[in-house]
DNA sequence: CAATAATTTTAATCCGGATTAAAATATAGC
DNA sequence: GCTATATTTTAATCCGGATTAAAATTATTG
């Protein structure tokens, strides 16, 4: 087989990827030319059309890595002998220490509707599926006991969200990827605690 | 004075920023051409220019009306006569009121490159004021013993990507919004509270 | 109603960045 | 070192959407 070959395409191909996730995140989609992918790895702005067709090929891509990189989060979770709060954290770590980890930058999805039709579509399975197996630790949590009875979907978005905005302001540093990764897990899982007070407002 | 003429220039422009942000939430700023914005208010994109100067200007106010929105909501709460706790949560009240209520669409700011110099300066500037004003939030707390010790700046992080994201996902449907109002609060003050076992992880 | 100002449209032009094709260079196997 | 293949560059072309200017329409005022 060709496996060298490959294994030196598909090498460049990543770094192309991870440089055109970082420039996504910095710059958005419209904001960020295939100059300056090009230009972060030492190429010419051609060059990136030997590894991919189109501009928004490049784009699906970088979704389809970022949709990899949680659902790795997510099997690990799921796959471990806990409780639904531990399966819930322990989620919460690995997808954080992919973000500001060797795995990174990975591209937030936020340009959805630059892609084109039936990468959209799947695109945005990917990503739906990926919150509803959220939900279902949540909710694995409520029923077991480890997770505080809650409106399960309103917060899981408030927990995704706050993930997926990590990108918007981390960019590299290995001093904050620490901080990062100590205090965020625990603070997003807060809300979580059972047997407190975290009940919000009665309906007015 | 002009009062009336510029109540109707005043209106329409106003009219003009929001659906501006609603376009560049929905499909970021390259994403949406000037046609798109042009059409959610029944006019060609060449009228627009009535209004603002260019593509640029219109991104520009979208964020001084983000950053005004932030601010009154800030304000607000630093006024009231309360603990940090109760300050945090009557901010995250009110700007979640502005973000899904009769305010908004309000534009994320996600596209701060796509700013020329003195006005990228001056929203990140904004932006910064913001963020810091948060934080003396939580420290007020903190030091009235609202609010457990915490990294306030990680916290902070935490909360603000939270609301950020939201509207990424919401979309102008009343029942959503219902229960935006009534869960995100609470549940974005839960990692605040003391007493608790919020302390995440030691350093390992 | 006339006249002036405000607002919008029509019909171009303009431009940057995406894309392409062919040429040049690098790399690997023999 | 030679040949075939992989990779990158050079040098165009192409195109959509931003921008502009002038004309048309609508509103306002006396």
């Amino acid at each position: 087989m060709q496996k060298a070959t490959e294994t030196r395409f598909e090498l460049q191909k990543d770094r192309m990827l991870k440089a055109a996730a970082r420039c996504f995140n910095e710059k958005g989609y419209s904001g960020t030319s295939l100059k300056d992918v090009a230009n972060l790895l030492g190429l010419t702005d051609a060059a990136l059309y030997y590894y991919v067709k189109n501009k928004e090929e490049l784009v699906y891509l970088c979704y389809i890595r970022a949709a990899e990189v949680g659902r790795d989060a997510m099997m690990d979770a799921m796959a471990s002998d806990s409780s639904g709060y531990d399966k819930v954290l322990r989620y919460l770590g690995n997808h954080i220490d992919s973000l500001v980890g060797e795995r990174g930058p990975i591209a937030i999805m936020s340009e959805i509707p630059s892609l084109e039709q039936a990468h959209r579509d799947e695109i945005l399975e990917l990503s739906r599926r990926h919150s509803t197996a959220f939900e279902a630790l949540i909710s694995e949590g409520v029923r077991d006991g480890s997770i505080a009875p809650c409106d399960i979907r309103m917060t899981g978005n408030a927990i995704m969200g706050s993930i997926n905005w990590i990108p918007k302001w981390f960019h590299g540093d290995e001093a904050a990827a620490q901080r990062i990764r100590n205090e965020f897990p625990g603070i997003l899982v807060a809300s979580l605690q059972p047997g407190e007070n975290n009940q919000s407002a009665p309906l007015s």
